[in-house]
DNA sequence: ACCTGAACACCGTTCAAGT
DNA sequence: ACCTGAACACCGTTCAAGT
């Protein structure tokens, strides 16, 4: 069984949606293959690396074509697509938003964010702005919401965190700043 | 030298902000107290509630009067105010961020800011759904400044994050959405 | 109540050596 | 190129025993 690099994302996916982040250690993803730890190094060069690959590939995965038309509905389409990409996954939003943090990855769905507000005549200063608004906003939510369905499905009952009419709602509130930019 | 729990949290911090985050481990911190490791557990019951305490002791330091007297005014003085509060130590805001995350602490900012939508007399759903937002957008930004702050003190070049100018005008996007559905 | 000493069950990573 | 075996330098946490 000789293995390349996709091979080691794929597993470490799959341990990760089985097992959880906290169980996604570089020996544990070696014994899943059958191999030392060691020889993952001949894949990646460490695990950071590692769990920015896996965060792309979460992205990826979810991945779906463009419908919206309007600048302001595209936006709502790329927040709801990257939502949906990292609930896909335990811990994926938080391994999406790790990565995102330490500057690896996430990449993709800011610069379709900087095109929809573009699109939408925003000036510069504000696109940025606006798109780092909107990935704040949909990272914190996602992370928070995935952290309140595991914990319910784990038993503990707490308050649902909205699920996605909060998450849009809370988008509105983002949009109706831009938008009363863009005509004012 | 018998430490109490207050003694603890306070040299983590010192920890924290001289060493960083991942230097901040429970051996690393009983070797700055002159203690075995073992001898933390008698102050807190695990490294979770531990961090979680530096994250509450953070947010406290960094508290300052009240002055604004208009709501809004008052939902920026109050994410001003947290936002200095985590920027003040090294990687305070990652460590504010994930003990909020895990559900411990930081319900004191939340219930600030949701005291300040409800006297902007948005209805309870509202003061919900927008009080997370401002959250999720004060730790986003913050989390990715202090980043840049860093990388940059360390050498990284990088492109800056903004600033408390960036900052006041992602928190004006949701302020302005929030402020058309109170008069409209 | 607070602490020591020793142990348990792990980590990520490196490196010489094998095929 | 891909992997093994062994080691290095760590982790968080528990627990019996001391004062």
């Amino acid at each position: 069984m000789r293995y390349h690099r996709g091979d080691v994302v794929d597993r470490a996916i799959a341990v990760l949606d089985e097992y959880g982040l906290e169980s996604l250690t570089m020996r544990r993803l070696a014994a899943e293959l059958g191999l030392q730890p060691s020889a993952l190094y001949h894949h990646v060069p460490n695990k950071q690396t590692l769990l920015a690959a896996v965060a792309d590939e979460i992205l990826t995965r979810g991945r779906r074509p463009r419908r919206a038309r309007k600048w302001d509905r595209r936006v709502v389409e790329v927040c709801a697509e990257l939502r949906d990409a990292m609930l896909a996954y335990r811990d994926g939003a938080e391994v999406v938003v790790t990565a995102y943090t330490f500057g690896l990855g996430a990449g993709e769905p800011a610069s379709q964010l900087q095109e929809a507000l573009r699109d939408g005549g925003l000036p510069d200063d504000l696109v940025d702005v606006g798109t780092r608004a909107l990935l704040h906003l949909v990272f914190g939510h996602t992370v928070e919401e995935q952290m309140a369905l595991q914990a319910a499905s784990a038993g503990a009952i707490d308050r649902a965190p909205g699920g996605p009419a909060d998450f849009e709602r809370g988008l509105e509130l983002v949009l109706d700043g831009l938008r009363s930019k863009v005509n004012g």
